[in-house]
DNA sequence: TGCGATACACACAAAAATGTAAGTAATGAC
DNA sequence: GTCATTACTTACATTTTTGTGTGTATCGCA
């Protein structure tokens, strides 16, 4: 998310697709990175190197712009502290914690989904969140 | 989804990303018009342009890719009629309906979210599909 | 013979998301 | 004075997604 054309096709379509709800919701969580990062502070604060050493394959770039997205959607607060060297830690809101367990229906879903259409089960573990996925 | 380079890294981390079931579950609803089609099909099968006609601003280009690759994941169904003109009926596979409520309680939480972010509520009717929206 | 109807396919263009590589500021430790 | 540390920023390149416009096959009907 660099720089959007106000009035292309493209960006009517998702204005229009923001009316919903639902497509709202999905807009909101659809970064690449952002659930992760939703899981990955469950437990608790993260500080920004932390977050980057506990997600695979994350760069720095997508890992601020990520986490300022989500700071702007209201779901996770960010906490600056005049050090140095910096330290920056990231906390999820209650709205964003509202997530989690809908996040855990989504994770059982893609999992029962995976099984029927693949016949193979994950092995991705999210060692910091375990609780998480278990689903009532 | 026209043609995807294997082995960018950009390819590479949605692969990574797929063995995640949360993640793995949010790349099947992910596509821009998607869901909205998901929500279509939940009171019964319909036809293609019945669904064109349907969801504001889709295109058939655009109807055709989600609806297939909705249909190669399979949460619908396509159902081809050797008739002429021709006819072609899509409907929602057992393992779609699940999602169905799920997407349901995402719809209520993106209420929430929008309220408490912006003061403001939707006014996107899903005209065909009342019953799902009211969260239990 | 020509037309309308339906569900697409195709080549191309535009926009958006993601990744790469390098640089920055401030400070304390050496 | 140099260096390491941390959380970024910036310019740019690549990849992916989405949209535009036109064409097609088949048949029944006028």
């Amino acid at each position: 998310m660099t720089s959007i054309k106000e009035n292309s096709t493209n960006s009517l379509n998702r204005k229009l697709l923001t009316d919903c709800n639902l497509t709202y919701a999905v807009q909101l969580m659809g970064g690449r990175w952002k659930l992760l990062l939703l899981m990955r502070l469950e437990p608790g604060r993260q500080r920004f190197g932390e977050l980057k050493k506990n997600i695979p394959n994350i760069t720095e770039r997508m890992l601020t712009l990520q986490l300022r997205e989500l700071e702007a959607d209201g779901l996770v607060t960010r906490h600056v502290f005049a050090e140095v060297p910096p330290r920056v830690e990231y906390e999820l809101t209650p709205i964003g914690r509202e997530l989690v367990p809908i996040c855990g229906t989504l994770h059982a879903w893609g999992g029962r989904h995976r099984y029927q259409h693949t016949g193979t089960e994950s092995t991705f573990s999210h060692e910091n969140t375990p609780e998480i996925w278990s689903t009532p």
